[in-house]
This record gives C-alpha cells, structure tokens and sequence, in this order.
DNA sequence: GGATCGATCTACT
DNA sequence: GTAGATCGATCCC
C-alpha cells in the first residue's frame, strides 16, 4: 500500500473513470476543531497530453510537475493571479492526467470555512472557492493525499445513475469533451 | 527582459 | 446575465 488514507481502488482506471468515481467523496484539510471536509458535487477531468485543455499539453513546467507524479499526488496551482485550484493526479508517474475538483458542499468545518471565505454564501462552489474554504495553497502541491489532505469515500453514492456529464467550463480548448461531472442531486434540475 | 494568457471570482445591472 | 479585476507562470525575441 502506498496511499493508506485513500481508499483502495478509488483512484485505477481511465482519469473519466476516477473523476465520475471522486463524486460524492469528501476532501479534508486540518486535523480536529479545525479540521475542514467538503463532499465533492462537481469534478472535471483532464487527459494531459491528449488534451488540449491541460496544462500538461504542451509537456512538462516547473507548475504542472505534481501531474507526472504517482496517482493520488495533489496539484495546486494559482489562477488569474489570485484563485488556487486543487487538482489530484490519476495515471502512473511519467502520465500528467489529473481531475480538477470544481466545487462541493461542506460537511464540517462551515464555521471555519465561512471565516477563510468572508462570506456565508457560496462557500465552494468553484475551484477557487473550494481551496480557499479548505484553506489549500501553493505550499499543498507536489503533496501526496493522506499528508496535508485526506479523501475518503463514505458518502459516495452507490450507483452513477444520479451523475451528469456536461461540457468543461472556463476553457476555450476541447470544449466539446463531455468531461464534467456533477451530482445530479445538485444540479436542480 | 518583456508581453501575453489564464481549468476564476466578485460586484453590479 | 454581463463586465472588470488581478498577479504569476509561461513563451518568445
């Protein structure tokens, strides 16, 4: 076993595979009172060098080297200057595929979140409002899940048939691939 | 060394 | 629903 606080077998299979799987899985930061958890409602899925849209299209930088790690390395990076977004890589070393985590709902830790986010409205749904709630930053990528965040499965839902799959938002590449998934429960219709 | 772009967010209409 | 903000990283000369 290398990644003993991820569940076994979450993270095998084709980056769409993980990110449909990721659904209803809850991301942690913090240990104790401080300790933040989202369940993820919203993920998007990123096939590096099949990829227009990926940062590891066009090979490899000093930002996306987390992606070509082992699965189940944390790839943080800042967007528009300002926004970090959490990616968590899936394929072997050597493979920059990854699933962006996009957004989410807070099962504990709200008050905690709500301080980090300044409001109590839409605390993370968004990339860069779902670091932010978790408290991620630059100093999280390159990190292995289990280290600084945790991922667990115990409230993910047992069959996909409640998934959607939508085209990929805030992108201007391959906007035709179906690879956005989003609980069909949050999605209001 | 300089110019350009970005897997976004917030506020206002 | 639409427009503006904001700063690092990347890419090219």
């Amino acid at each position: 076993m290398t990644t003993p606080s991820v569940p076994s077998g979450l993270l095998d299979g084709s980056v769409t595979d993980v990110a449909r799987r990721l659904l209803g899985c809850s991301v942690a930061t913090g240990e104790g009172d401080s300790e933040v958890v989202v369940r993820l409602t919203e993920v998007e899925a990123y096939d590096g060098p099949n990829d227009p849209a990926s940062h590891a299209y066009r090979g490899r930088t000093k930002r996306n080297a987390p992606m070509y790690g082992a699965a189940g390395t944390v790839y943080v990076y800042l967007s528009y200057g300002i926004h970090w977004c959490m990616n968590i890589t899936v394929a072997p070393v050597g493979t920059p595929s990854a699933v962006l985590l996009r957004g989410g709902d807070v099962v504990k830790g709200l008050d905690i979140a709500v301080e980090r986010r300044g409001r109590t409205d839409h605390i993370s749904d968004g990339p860069g409002k779902l670091c932010q709630a978790l408290g991620v930053d630059g100093s999280f990528s390159g990190s292995a899940l289990g280290e600084r965040i945790g991922l667990t499965d115990a409230d993910r839902p047992p069959n996909q048939a409640q998934i959607l799959r939508t085209p990929r938002i805030g992108i201007s590449q391959a906007t035709n691939r179906m690879w956005r998934f989003v609980l069909a429960s949050e999605a209001s219709a």
